[in-house]
DNA sequence: CGGGAATGAAAAGTACGACTTTTACGTCAC
DNA sequence: GTGACGTAAAAGTCGTACTTTTCATTCCCG
């Protein structure tokens, strides 16, 4: 349960969030520091590190003869990595799953559309070799390495958007694709007509045609999205 | 120069976070905290705190024995609100409010047809209304009144998509909207075509036509896009 | 002359204790 | 019942002492 830990703040951080992204405290329960280093056999200057950072991630809220108060989920900082791991790693696992795939089908066929006009020569290289590794791991479950194209691909794609926002995404795709490869408990064989998808934006991408790069990733979203809806419907 | 600052930790956070995201150390440069502390005067205490959050925002590392170094822009958490409010107060404004528009450009329109099928009538009959407030604002130089209803149309569209993530940007649709009104020097009444827009969308919503919204949010997007490029080519 | 191991020191990490400041809450007077 | 007031609880701040990691220099041996 608890993790080795290479510090004691990274150790008391990763408990402490991890628990309140799965809920453990209900918004509005109070830690008080003391306890709190009392509990995890901490100085109160761990604690109080642990705690502006749970703040700044507006996880918690610390208030003078108050507390530390839990927040409620509305208001905490969905798009940073660290929360999302730790929410991915949690109980309602299957609902980010779905919100951030959501996320993608927005946000990656505009990437798309981009890349088609920015992506360097280099990265038309890249995202073609990514598409060929894909088809080459397609068959035969071979869904680790699959797993490594395909996130490679997305990421490439990301990056050659020239938008610096989209780029950030890239971790934010590559937990996703990790958590739904893990998930499905790696059986099957990626779908065909996926595949085939991601090498048909590679093409549109080197031969610079947006609306197609854009419409073929929208393809590849909607795919992803029914897939979800198969699995938790 | 210093804010005045309801809080000492506060204080150094937004000096140091704003001096960073402004470029005022370029990436790779090492603070010591021992030296940050006497330049504040404050205690070494309150500057590891800030040390931390900057560390839990990517924009620095700390190691043993180096000091605590700036990181490249590549790894900032450009998420973060905070760092979307430095990186808007500080100097590269211009790009910034790009990339955020792009990013809007991507997702509103796929949370507006969400909406279209999610949202309440309660949410419908608010959209109206903020709708109806920008039309009776868009006339006589009454921005201020028009930039309050406009972000809160947006606001009311993302929530209504029932998406956390797209929830979520909120703040940063307002953050731009606002950004983009003060930078216009703010003599020009707002684009006609755009305010009837919204009334558009507001129907489809209401009419639970999701194509025809993300159709017309669409539509906004690319105005939003274009004044960009008139502003700055 | 070169490379690897021993050594030293610099800087962050951790701990503890004392003190300050804010503020929720209960009390008491009106 | 309402408002002023005092109390105490908890976070905020500080200084200092100590530990741990790790970079860099040096020195010894091949």
């Amino acid at each position: 349960m608890t993790t080795p830990a290479q510090g004691l703040h990274s150790h008391v951080l990763a408990t402490l969030g991890l628990a309140i992204t799965a809920g453990e405290y209900p918004p509005g329960t109070v830690l008080r520091t003391d306890e709190l280093a009392q509990r995890f056999d901490v100085s109160r200057t761990v604690v109080r590190e642990v705690v502006r950072v749970l703040e700044s991630m507006h996880l918690v809220e610390s208030r003078r003869r108050v507390g530390v108060t839990v927040l409620p989920t509305a208001s905490w900082n969905v798009y940073d990595p660290q929360v999302i791991r730790w929410r991915l790693a949690g109980a309602d696992r299957p609902r980010q799953l779905r919100s951030l795939t959501v996320l993608r089908s927005a946000v990656e066929p505009v990437a798309a559309g981009l890349a088609a006009l920015h992506a360097t020569p280099e990265q038309c290289r890249e995202l073609t070799e990514q598409a060929l590794g894909m088809v080459a791991t397609s068959r035969g479950r071979r869904l680790e390495e699959y797993l490594v194209h395909d996130i490679a691909f997305h990421r490439v794609v990301l990056n050659a958007s020239g938008n610096e926002m989209f780029a950030r995404l890239g971790d934010v795709v590559a937990e996703v694709l990790t958590g739904r490869t893990h998930h499905h408990v790696m059986f099957e064989d990626p779908d065909p007509a996926a595949v085939t998808l991601h090498v048909q934006v590679a093409e549109a991408v080197r031969e610079r045609d947006a609306a197609r790069a854009e419409e073929l990733t929208r393809q590849i979203a909607v795919g992803a999205l029914q897939e979800l809806d198969v699995l938790a419907p």
